[in-house]
DNA sequence: TTGAATATGTATCGATTCGATACTTAATCA
DNA sequence: TGATTAAGTATCGAATCGATACATATTCAA
């Protein structure tokens, strides 16, 4: 019976949401799934921008999502750009004009005057929610898309932070990014 | 700073439930909204169970809802039934198979286990999200959709319960059923 | 080193969602 | 009684989405 009061809410939130991607004037034109895709390359690393990778976050099909990200490039909200090792592949970037856009509106504004609000107990919500999910990553054997700061690949040398996956050092900052290869300590 | 991360975490758990929702075998001929509508309609009271109330619940139009259940109807899932006092309304139920369909996966078995796994931390996790939906609903002046016993006019009389909105008495059990007239204590 | 298997990404099709608009019918209220 | 409001449906066009098929590039084994 516990698991489902949980669920209960998070339908309930997942509608909040919706309505209030609706109702904002900055994404009538754009569709929830395309607002998750730009948040997903506003936080995730160089190995992590391509549109497979997007496929495993968002958990639909590459074909779908390859008709997403022509809608987002058309737009001007993100680049593409070609692979220089691996000719198959390419890169996503937001421009100018998506940074502005996701800035502007993330985290949306309810949600952080909400979390505001509960003081202590929001921020033991967030430690919660992300203890939740760890949870779940365990069990189902699910890509965990975390931090590369937490993967047991990431190595703080004295140069500075390297990744002991692909063996190459990493730009300062990058411990905060999400990568697709992250594996939990 | 503290909001965005919960955004984080609130995406990356509605990218899970779609992904859950497209590989499991029952829902794969169903749509996300359309199990959502579902959800909903099995927790509903009588007052709450019209094309109206599930439009505002799930924050669309009532044109495109009407479409959703449309389908519902067609699939055997759900029953329209026409109210005796409004003649322009209608109230819908699940039909048998629609009860069993909404049993066999709710709540999604991967969350009720990661919720089980936490322990009393799971709890808690129930309880803080329940009080941020609370607060966003007191902050935006959102319908809010609570739990009939939870409301201001719920009165426990000594023959039953009792709605002192609609001057009525309620069926035993309705206490734990969503309301769309519900106003917080 | 050649060839099969695999991986990334795109194109196309049909069913569905979704918002916008227009419409019908019924209830409400002045 | 008549105007306004509300519930619900129908239709249209744009977009999502999964399935399938396809082109290109990489990998890996023989």
């Amino acid at each position: 019976m516990s698991g489902n009061a949980l669920y209960d809410y998070l339908e309930r939130l997942t509608s909040l949401m919706r309505a209030w991607s609706r109702e904002h004037p900055l994404l009538a034109e754009l569709q929830p799934v395309q607002v998750s895709a730009l948040h997903y390359l506003s936080r995730c690393n160089g190995y992590s921008n391509t549109p497979m990778a997007v496929t495993e976050y968002l958990g639909l099909t590459k074909g779908t999502v390859s008709q997403s990200l022509k809608v987002l490039e058309h737009k001007g909200l993100i680049r593409k750009q070609p692979d220089p090792q691996d000719k198959r592949s390419v890169h996503l970037e937001l421009t100018g004009e998506g940074t502005a856009l996701l800035e502007a509106l993330t985290p949306p504004a309810f949600l952080q005057q909400a979390a505001e609000a509960l003081g202590l107990r929001g921020e033991m919500l967030e430690a919660l929610l992300r203890e939740l999910l760890v949870t779940i990553q365990r069990q189902q054997d699910v890509p965990s898309f975390g931090l590369c700061g937490s993967c047991r690949f990431h190595e703080r040398r004295e140069e500075g932070p390297f990744c002991g996956l692909t063996r190459q050092p990493l730009a300062s900052g990058a411990e905060r990014l999400i990568c697709r290869e992250h594996e939990s300590a």
